[in-house]
DNA sequence: AGTCGATTTTTGGGAC
DNA sequence: GTCCCAAAAATCGACT
């Protein structure tokens, strides 16, 4: 293992700082949103909803709906082609 | 697969629907935030960084300087008790 | 931050060998396994089955069908709540 | 949704059986060494071990020591490059 | 090189 | 509070 340091120079270095501060920006962003969904979480909780199926329904709806309709013909497919229909 | 469907009250539903619609509106949100870290991350890289790097800065610029310390040196004290050093 | 660094008795520091040791085992079978899939999948396609479609139907078949049933049911009782059916 | 069902022919659909028992054959096996793993780390932390750490060490173990260290070495040069250091 | 899927890591909720 | 389990995100790697 070499001890050599490379360096990068004033500009370049700068560029970096400039990419590190938008991509720190944008997680602060992504942290409160994230925050704000627990805030709801807790709050559909408290009018006494299920957070876990609330959570599935979710993941769900984030589906393309085309997804979920391929999977179940895909699955209906290989059944057939297996015999297990 | 069984024919039983729950049913959910009318209010209930409506209410429900109110949580997912938030709901989906932060992740929506969320989403869009997480498409601009990878755009910006795509404009670094073609500028010659490197992502994984870059990614590693971002990680310990989240992070509390304590833990990253801890961490190191717990890190350190395993590999020299398995000769590693 | 301090440059003390902890050390380990050598009882403990064998100990901790013999976990890496049997992790590092159970690694190696693991990534063995993990080639021989790709072999299969690799002798699947040069018999002309699309393998995106097989690992998808691997990918279904692995979830827990009660899963499956739970997901879709789950999904009409909220398309029934927000009259969506 | 709609009511198409492809089909496939019986040999092929008895190849396509053959593969998906192989790889699902293998998959299992893959569970048990994961489910294997999840153990030994179970009973390191009950020995007073943090597996997070044990986890960077089998990372390492796993990797190639140069390219640790190159990485080591970039990253080092871009928290110099911010004046992290 | 870019997309996509698989894997690993992190997080969040529940239990005790 | 701490530990465990499940779900989500970040990372990694393969194939095109």
């Amino acid at each position: 293992m070499t001890d050599i340091m490379e360096t990068i120079d004033p500009q370049t270095a700068q560029l970096l700082k400039q990419y590190t501060d938008r991509l720190m920006n944008l997680e602060r962003q992504k942290q409160e949103l994230m925050n704000d969904i627990k805030d709801v979480m807790a709050e559909a909780k408290s009018n006494g909803f299920d957070i876990k199926i609330i959570r599935k329904i979710i993941t769900i709806l984030k589906k393309d709906p085309n997804k979920i309709a391929e999977e179940e013909a895909l699955l209906e497919t290989y059944k057939a082609a297996l015999g297990l229909i």
